[in-house]
DNA sequence: ACGTTATAATACGATACTGTATCGTATTAG
DNA sequence: CTAATACGATACAGTATCGTATTATAACGT
């Protein structure tokens, strides 16, 4: 079994599909491109993957790598410390160039869209584990449910990388934290 | 002056584009199928605009219709008159699907990104207007500058919209309204 | 050691797209 | 009425893409 060709093949194929993705989007990406950049002949990739399609959505599917949620025993701190890690992804990681083209493509293509879902529910589970925990707690309750409560803290937060582009700073986060729990 | 044939022909090209882009997105337009089914010439079309890219970023730049602010004599109203306004059209209005492919194509091509920050300026405006009347009102000023408070608000419901997919309705707009501006 | 199998290299067909060129017609302005 | 011009139809070159087919080579498992 795991043959070593096969692992080396589709990981070389899917470290230049990310690449790719990251560069240009997922409209900009050329199986011809990723073959000749990647070294691993056209062929091998469509053995290993039906279509293009197949391979987006594979690779972008990686893209949920959720940390462990911290556990300060104050759901204020965890969610803050949870919005400060992402605000910080925002600013750096390379998923931001890629998401756009994800939802972008979300919005026609349903096989992108159940993929998005499933990325979503990725982000937001330590989200919801801590207010999980919170509750378990029998922590006082907010005046909202988790989703609203994620959607008041990690809205803005993408509201600004992707729309209005102003800096995402520790600065707004506290801002974002004081007001959803409201001083 | 301002040939007739010459204006019949720009309206039924950035119509049928207008159309292929809230279906297809930026990448999906395909000059000769707007030709097509536009009925108009690709050879007229490339008469009007020089490439592709220009039609593309003239039809997008047309989606900025921007509506008359409301004036209560309250901040607070004000706003909730324009984020209820916002939620009605997040769920109805066709650009909010060409809206993500913006996005995407703006992460990349600074043509795309110059006009989405125009375009972005002009959906702002409204929210600017009515947060400079209570200034000049002396309204008890807020605890946060007015790009916060749009990011508090405007970010919560787009993030419904484009990333969580959850309902935008009145109930959730009157939260944001009540947690911005901290009951 | 040897059969099996994944692979690289390459060519290929089908298709689609952009942008240009040509040419005859219809419409407009003056 | 007439000259200018916007137009449609059509063809074309050049490029890019996907997905398949072929063939010889190299690596793998037993």
């Amino acid at each position: 079994m795991t043959d070593k060709r096969v692992e080396r093949s589709k990981a070389a194929v899917l470290a230049e599909t990310y690449r790719q993705l990251s560069q240009s989007g997922i409209s900009g990406l050329s199986i011809d491109e990723v073959s000749r950049i990647s070294g691993v002949s056209k062929m091998t990739i469509y053995r290993h993957w039906p279509s293009r399609s197949a391979l987006v959505i594979d690779a972008c599917s990686r893209l949920g790598i959720v940390s462990e949620p911290p556990n300060t025993g104050s759901l204020r701190e965890d969610v803050r410390v949870l919005a400060t890690d992402l605000a910080d992804q925002l600013r750096t990681g390379s998923w931001t160039s890629i998401y756009p083209s994800i939802i972008d493509a979300a919005e026609r293509d349903p096989d992108i869209a159940a993929m998005q879902s499933e990325l979503h529910k990725c982000f937001m589970k330590p989200f919801h584990t801590v207010v999980e925990r919170a509750k378990d707690r029998r922590e006082a309750p907010l005046n909202m449910s988790a989703d609203e409560l994620i959607a008041t803290i990690i809205g803005p937060l993408f509201f600004r990388r992707w729309f209005s582009k102003e800096v995402v700073d520790d600065r707004f986060v506290n801002l974002l934290i004081a007001t959803a729990f409201h001083i």
